[in-house]
DNA sequence: GGCCCTCTTTAGGGCCTT
């Protein structure tokens, strides 16, 4: 099965979804929901996901149910996701689409795997010294409730605003949740989405190096394990095996390199995370089709934390 | 900090991520 086949209805939607709300964002969640809980409430299937995470009221310790409609932090949520032009939007819907004679039934395939592109940003390149301050997501499955997006408490100065735009007034917050306490909301997203008894492959761009590594630590920090049916791919050895027209390898294999390569319409807000996501699924949907490479084939890139060297981080 | 490439392998520099 090729990817561009899993995810040629879904890239549809994807297209289709741009410039609509349709992530779900956190802010705070209900103090109840913790890991120890999900990890005991955890079933192998798929499952509604609850857009409605309940908040805390700042200083005052009164409680307040948000829909995943509304109630962004300072507006910057919420532009992470309309990073598409309206103008741009004819010529995404204009986008090939590969293999499109296969049917994807019901949004559902026989895929070995789900299928979550992730990006994230932080407050550094360090993953011993630094913070991650945003999470993005997205299933190829695509569908309801398919993205997943919140800014991250890094509970300290974020001094690299100028590059993604996030400013420590906006994360060191009481309204918005320290790593320890995303976790269970990311578990209850990841099991939302996860079809029983297959894994969960997440794809980021330099993931083995950089996102991955960086969740890891913030893992480790809050002395919680990733689940092991969690594989990794990353696009950016992957990418490296692409040629020029003279049939030299690629000298860049950045996103930016990447995105100007399958010619996708992005204007100039990157390096917020859901817009590096989604221009990651348009990338990794030409990627696999320029390089002929299979959703199986992709899993036999896949690594899983256990492959990756880490000391423990320090605090 | 891992990976890749080369003016290499007993090394060093650039890429890539924020």
């Amino acid at each position: 099965m090729s990817l561009y086949s899993f995810c040629c209805g879904n890239f549809q939607q994807l297209r289709n979804s741009i410039g609509h709300i349709c992530s779900i964002r956190f802010l705070k969640y209900h103090s109840r929901i913790s890991s120890e809980n999900v990890l005991q409430n955890r079933r192998h299937k798929t499952r509604p996901f609850s857009a409605t995470v309940l908040a805390r009221n700042a200083g005052k310790g009164s409680k307040q149910f948000f829909s995943n409609d509304r109630h962004l932090h300072g507006g910057s949520v919420e532009s992470s996701i309309e990073v598409f032009k309206q103008s741009d939007l004819q010529h995404l819907k204009s986008l090939q689409c590969y293999d499109i004679q296969e049917k994807v039934s019901g949004g559902k395939t026989d895929c070995p795997a789900t299928i979550l592109v992730f990006d994230i940003e932080t407050t550094g390149f360090s993953r011993r010294g630094d913070r991650i301050i945003e999470f993005a997501a997205r299933d190829l499955m695509g569908g309801k409730n398919s993205t997943f997006q919140t800014l991250i408490n890094p509970e300290r100065e974020v001094k690299n605003a100028a590059v993604h735009g996030i400013s420590t007034k906006m994360v060191c917050s009481s309204d918005i949740p320290r790593f320890g306490e995303f976790i269970p909301i990311l578990l209850q997203y990841v099991w939302s989405r996860q079809v029983a008894g297959k894994p969960v492959m997440w794809v980021a761009h330099n993931g083995k190096t950089f996102d991955v590594p960086f969740l890891i630590f913030e893992f480790q920090r809050c002395k919680q394990e990733m689940p092991a049916d969690w594989l990794f791919v990353d696009t950016l050895p992957i990418a490296r095996q692409l040629v020029d027209s003279d049939g030299e390898k690629i000298s860049s294999a950045s996103m930016k390199t990447l995105v100007e390569r399958y010619k996708i319409p992005v204007d100039g807000k990157a390096h917020r995370a859901m817009h590096d996501v989604t221009a990651l699924c348009y990338v990794l949907q030409k990627l696999t089709f320029e390089l002929k490479l299979t959703v199986p084939q992709l899993l036999e890139k896949s690594f899983r934390v256990s492959d990756i060297t880490t000391t423990p981080p320090k605090k």
